[in-house]
DNA sequence: AATGTGAATGTTATATTATAACATAAAAAA
DNA sequence: TTTTTTATGTTATAATATAACATTCACATT
């Protein structure tokens, strides 16, 4: 479990700034078992806290790599091999948006592996990687 | 690119029904060079659609392994391991909602070399597995 | 063909998640 | 100190998703 000094001394050595309501907002989200969604935490925060303070100190966390955000769903794209039962691996461009589908034969076997070293029964299997595409490199 | 052809002969195949508003939304789906948001996909219905309407489709279209899902965010984990830089393969219990992170050596080697054979600049990386964690699966 | 049944759809309303825009304040740099 | 940048407060609203219930449709059985 994180504790916040190691997050304190973190963010000093690299010259970020841990906020009053950065350190809230990450107290929150460490001591709760579970992941928790962003309303959730804005009900904690108490002080008519609003929903941008959340985001805002949200998106400085994951960007100190303090946290993880779960994904969890807002566009579609239509499958390249809808014959085969397979996992997919979605690679995603951060410039133009476009979206192409990976199937290489076994990306996730040590992903896997791990699950299962875990204790873990893996039921779906989600992999994205977001990045340049070969159009938008070209482009630079 | 998915042909509607396809996708009808698949679930003729395995009992599924292809209905109109389920075909439109595919259509719409695989007409689109990007990743489709479900109310773009509303506006292009036309004749006064409704979300349920959109909603269900997708739900349809994805259960039948049709189409997938661009995931993107809804709820926040503390990283378990913030010192280091690296990918995170996160392990979501189906049951409980309890989330583990796991970090095997490299889950994701597999997923950058076909990334790279793709021409593709990789940024991030996401890793998900649903599941049943060690305790839900004893449960039952 | 008539009828019953379950699956799918239509419809209204609302819940949930996230951001835009602008004012204010606090910290760091000059 | 003054300037500049960075962070926060505040109000409003956009974007995503589902609940609940009425209606229709497909299809199996009479």
């Amino acid at each position: 479990m994180l504790k916040i000094s190691v997050a304190e001394e973190l963010c000093a050595r690299r010259g970020l700034r841990l906020t009053p309501p950065r350190k809230r907002v990450l107290r929150i989200v460490a001591a709760s078992a579970k992941p928790v969604k962003a309303y959730d935490i804005l009900k904690k925060m108490g002080r008519g806290a609003q929903p941008p303070t959340v985001y805002r100190a949200l998106d400085f966390l994951l960007g100190a790599g303090l946290l993880h955000k779960i994904q969890n769903g807002a566009a579609f794209v239509a499958c390249a091999h809808p014959r085969r039962d397979h996992d997919c691996c979605l690679l995603i461009c951060a410039a133009c948006g476009r979206c192409d589908e990976s199937c290489a034969r076994r990306p996730d076997s040590a992903l896997r592996r791990a699950a299962g070293d875990a204790g873990f029964l893996p039921q779906q299997l989600i992999m994205e990687v977001t990045g340049l595409c070969r159009r938008c490199r070209k482009k630079k």
